[in-house]
DNA sequence: CATGAATGAGCTTTCATTCAT
DNA sequence: AATGAATGAAAGCTCATTCAT
């Protein structure tokens, strides 16, 4: 390599280089306002002011709302903690316990509303919205199913897809109808289902 | 004649009597634009607009856009036909059905969508869908279990509420998931959630 | 005609009433920008401002601001006075120094270079400048030089409009080679013109 | 290769060169933003962008937009061929045809626009454009005539300086009426211009 | 020297609401 | 009672210019 002279140029990016805070706090106050007060009502200004930063700052990263507002939804993950009770049953309570509690942070429902809301004028939150979170926590559910489809404990005809929605979906029920989701309801949900899908014992 | 326009003469209040047709069809552009839209991109000029008036004869009747929007949607009524198909699955199953094509229906999700993401701002439009929509949708398949379990054909600790809200949110959560509903999933869900809550046959 | 109740509706318009005086100080303060500033520099804000209105209100009555641009324009009427000094080189001359007077006044030259320049982005500009101000003008140049034709003091072969662009569009290069219009150079222009296109004296 | 773009090492200025040809490439594109879009939608940013720099690089040459336009304008020079017919109105149609050929070209127009409208902000444009642009086309064509002259060609009382403006400013006029210079217009002014200022024949 | 990042001020346009007739 | 006119506040986005590396 001769006289080491030459080193290579990716270590140090020509330029002012980006403080790479400022792109976190952006996508994070976009987030919390996206969720508050939806899409529409969220305001670059409103950004802009509480991150810290000027709005071409967010221009030059993003160009325009909604790109902003899907980068800041493919920020979130899901980092649901694996479960695992040692049986079917507690491992899909604890499951929809856990996910019972992202619901109930503050806004977790109103950031479902507008992805649901901007359907018509901006699919993509939607789109992203099912990739980054719906997808992930269903698969959680479906991964403890099939392990049990594959120890033989479900019966054969039973549709795990159905399954997984209706124990999601009796959270979303339960909140819309009422605001509160009581203790064990978890447990109440997983023993309905589990009723219909477990094998029979003899 | 005068000036302006006669009315009949056989109400006799004083002044211009209000034509109650205006009334209707300002709630029903409201409402249309409440779903299509959502609460926040709703405008009161767009409603004018299309309604035909002006926008003090929008305010005269309600003292701001979240009081019309809340009107609005207090003048949905869930339509649902009885149903009565002779056995408790056939019911839940031809309940379903009617939910579901309601909820397909262009916008039948953004409007859900708009109360929930609205809920830090104008809570109470849900307070109101609560009231209008969810709780009659809820109470047709909580009737159908209700007269299933005067019946006998429940297990005694069969929990209604959260049979419901599953059958309900399977749905929600389906659509949020994918965006369709496979035909046959209110069938697959019913059998479910009836293996889960019904008496065990001997 | 009955009991004469009837009173033509067309003489009371409904609603407010528009200050009949907003819509021309608008466009006046709109001309003015526009001829000072240049299209693209001219902002709503400052029209606002000056005009003692808020935006909407110009908004009401113009979609745009290149709507408003255009209106303005459309205010401008070529007031020449007729002229009529007995000869046609007298006429002329006339003529051309009330033109010159009016190209001269502040931001005489401003306009006409910025209907130009936007003639790219906003082309009605130019439209409408040529229909309302370059034509009316040119017309005036071409009726004396009609009316002498008609007299017989014409050549034949003379190109009337050559004659007449060169008359005016001396004052243009002028200009814009100097920024000065010499005293006499509308009659030393006529002097040429009128050499080149008159009838030889035998 | 080393490190970046190893340049001729025959020039020993400390630190690094310029180099001379961005200089070139930068002032190409603003030239042709400016005649393009006007002196204030032309911006910096488009410049450095498709000019293939960042926009310090520009500021470092030239301390401002204006500056930058006005160092744009200087480029321009006027390079019509020298003209000899034999005759001097050979000669003056040809030059006249040569000069109506660079105003119809794209933008044409346009330039002579943007430095007139912003007179009142930038007048160092016109001032430059004058002594660049108009002086020396003027030039060509009063030098035709004081040829002519000293060759006893024209009348002794002839204006040349109105002449010189007239034919130019027929093309500015005729450009402001219609857009469209007509075939032979050249040849058309010159006929009368000639008529005007030329020696009578005996 | 050249870069990419950052900024304050500005742009056109729209909104919910109130006023004057 | 109903209208059209008016408004202050804000929205999303862009610009000329400067900073930090």
């Amino acid at each position: 390599m001769g006289y080491g002279m030459q080193k290579k140029e990716e270590e140090r990016a020509p330029g002012r280089p980006r403080d790479p805070e400022t792109e976190e706090r952006i996508l994070e106050v976009a987030l919390r306002l996206l969720s508050a007060d939806g899409y529409s009502r969220m305001s670059l200004d409103t950004v802009a002011a509480e991150a810290g930063v000027s709005k071409p700052t967010i221009y030059r990263r993003w160009s325009s709302k909604a790109d902003l507002a899907t980068a800041a939804l493919r920020t979130m993950q899901v980092a649901e903690p694996k479960v695992d009770t040692g049986s079917t049953v507690g491992d899909l309570v604890a499951a929809l316990e856990n996910f019972s509690r992202s619901l109930l942070r503050p806004n977790g429902m109103s950031l479902i509303g507008t992805v649901l809301a901007e359907e018509g004028h901006t699919p993509e939150l939607l789109r992203l919205f099912r990739e980054r979170i719906v997808g992930p926590r269903r698969a959680i559910l479906r991964g403890i199913l099939h392990r049990a489809a594959a120890r033989g404990e479900l019966r054969e005809d039973a549709d795990v897809d159905a399954a997984v929605q209706m124990l999601v979906g009796g959270f979303y029920a339960r909140y819309l109808a009422s605001g509160r989701i009581p203790a064990g309801f978890a447990r109440e949900m997983v023993g309905i289902v589990w009723g219909g899908v477990a094998q029979r014992r003899r």
